[in-house]
DNA sequence: GTCTATAGTCCGATAGAC
DNA sequence: GTCTATCGGACTATAGAC
């Protein structure tokens, strides 16, 4: 409430280079796109969350279903690339070879959907399984996570299970925001210690700062 | 295609009691919100789907707003309804009580998520923390599920949340169609094996038979 | 590289007849 | 109980100037 109108656009924009400004309206893309959906979103509300004018979102990205991909492109990018990475580190052998990779997996993954406009940018191409060309990247990338804990991790049938499981319930507790009404309900915080467990504080940890931010 | 345009509507349309056209419009509003999500939809297309007109849509809602809440309100209550029935049920007291009450509290929920316009109501509520009204709903219908499980199925943490976190793996495989590419992918087929075990068959007779329907 | 202006659509909601 | 007609607003995308 109370804010100087919007976020901080018109005036005299200043010339930046066409890669970096793309960079900046993705970026801006994935909070907006994140929070009103697909659909919801208008490629306005990017351009001024961007801090451009709208017509200059379109030139840049065509459509905004282009823009859209792209902002999911670089999700499923992030989220296989830092998979990958986990998986390749040296790891001692042992009995809870397994359990060790799925923890710091885990670990990793609620690091990534810190970033609102990740989280919701997956859930949302999760929910467009209808749609041909945003379904079939949601079902290709799942399919490729998979394949990496199957045969780069060599996770058992069940391990695979319980890790996407544990994945697709953080993500929900997240999106619902059930941290906000930590106050309002006790039981909200209790099912989020009973998920998160020990990776609450980082959670929390995120929810705060970026509370803070936008204070 | 080659449909004869739309979903059947025009003619002189019958004059049914409010009540009873009220259910169809619901009924027809539950697929079009589950597959193009709130703002993706429109009135029309509900209008269409239910064989009346848009502006008799609007109407007998008063706003798309509170046809979508009402949507939402009614999948959220079947599904609390449905939990509350299967636990009251009589059992017989042995070790495995929670897990053999946690199996019958999945099949049902798979049952319930066959209905498509089922299972992306309560998705698209998912994604809807920001709303205030939506976002609220969703929460609290989370939040009374996660007290049956722990109040009346007297389930321990670690029961309710694997079986939350199977629940929304078993949302996020069908919303993104999976079954739809088992002749592409054959570990498309595998993945959903790996999660839904026994209970596959159930998913996979409502998929072939839903698509049947629309042939 | 960026903007202003605006064309062209689509959509939710209202008015009012039958 | 249901429709046709239509208003007013919002949104994507294009045109063209600077």
């Amino acid at each position: 409430m109370n804010e100087t109108s919007g976020t901080a656009a018109a005036q005299p924009t200043e010339r930046i280079p066409a890669a970096e400004r793309r960079e900046q309206i993705l970026a801006a893309a994935s909070v907006v796109f994140g929070e009103r959906g697909y659909s919801g979103a208008t490629t306005d509300q990017v351009a001024k969350a961007a801090g451009i004018s709208q017509p200059y979102v379109v030139r840049m990205f065509g459509t905004k279903e282009k823009l859209f991909l792209e902002v999911l492109a670089r999700a499923l990018d992030r989220l296989i690339v830092g998979f990958r990475q986990i998986i390749a580190e040296p790891r001692e052998p042992g009995d809870d070879e397994v359990e060790l990779l799925a923890a710091r997996l885990g670990a990793a993954y609620v690091d990534l959907i810190e970033d609102r406009g990740i989280l919701l940018s997956l859930m949302q191409a999760f929910i467009s399984g209808h749609n041909p060309v945003v379904g079939a990247k949601a079902r290709a990338g799942f399919l490729e996570i998979y394949r990496m804990l199957r045969d780069e991790a060599g996770f058992p049938p069940d391990a695979i299970r319980e890790f996407l499981a544990d994945g697709m319930l953080f993500n929900t507790l997240l999106a619902i925001r059930l941290p906000d009404i930590f106050d309002e309900d006790p039981d909200a915080e209790e099912l989020m210690r009973c998920t998160f467990r020990g990776k609450l504080d980082v959670v929390l940890g995120a929810t705060a700062a970026e509370a803070a931010e936008h204070a």
